[in-house]
DNA sequence: AAGCTATTTGCAAATAATTCGCATTTTCTT
DNA sequence: AAGAAAATGCGAATTATTTGCAAATAGCTT
């Protein structure tokens, strides 16, 4: 074996897309993005892998955004700003999530809360310029 | 027209039936409920309305629910709970939305924000004993 | 390195939710 | 009652996502 170790897995380069990028993508935008690296991976490979990563808690779904998926690879519970206008997702790790309710949900419902997910969503700065 | 005015419009109905639930349906929902009511009403105008609604703002969606669009008729900020076991929604009135945390958004990012939206997911209490 | 098994992938077809076009019906305005 | 505008039903189209299956790849065992 002495060509280099191209032969890597593309499902490392999925998670590797996400993990370096902050957009939030949707199955398509990973994708596009590893088109470069990747010009020959499929479509369901990366939606395969996106359920794995989600199900084995590697990733975090935010939803959809107008009918879409999307994903980030930070599962710490942090704040999302959603535009829509560009549908761009935003991060606001600086904003505190109300993990402080998640307690009395539990007890207001007899629910096991699993998770906390708190979404702002209005015009990002370049859209309110129309 | 002597007869009982049995005419109103479909519209309507579909405004009522979203405002006497608390199951946060999704379209498909709305159409099962109104069978009895108006069998001859059409999946079509169930969407075509609710998207109406939605853009007057008269309802609100949750996003969507295993790959489904959940809407509610309580426009007012509140908290929702999502059960991953079984797809139900329900309201949590008691917990005071983090509305503060809004103008810090705002702040942080030079954006206009237009809703606030506070989700815990995990398992309701049915669900919970398998 | 060869052989065997289990996993991953690409492709194309299937599925499922939602939307759209258009003809018909209902409502509204006069 | 007549004509214009809006709402509806139906079926087809669209779009995101999933699935079946055969080929490719990666891991083991010798």
């Amino acid at each position: 074996m002495e060509a280099a170790a191209k032969q890597f897995k593309k499902r490392n380069a999925i998670l590797q897309c996400l993990r370096q990028t902050h957009a939030h993508p949707s199955a398509e935008m990973v994708y596009d993005l590893l088109q470069q690296e990747h010009p020959d991976i499929s479509l369901a490979t990366v939606y395969r892998n996106l359920a794995r990563f989600k199900s084995q808690g590697l990733i975090q779904s935010l939803g959809t955004v107008n009918g879409v998926e999307r994903f980030d690879a930070d599962t710490r519970p942090h704040v999302h700003f959603i535009c829509t206008g560009c549908d761009c997702v935003v991060d606001l790790p600086q904003l505190e999530p109300p993990l402080s309710l998640r307690k009395d949900a539990e007890d207001c419902l007899g629910c096991q809360v699993d998770a906390c997910q708190l979404t702002f969503t209005g015009l990002c700065s370049r859209c309110q310029g129309q």
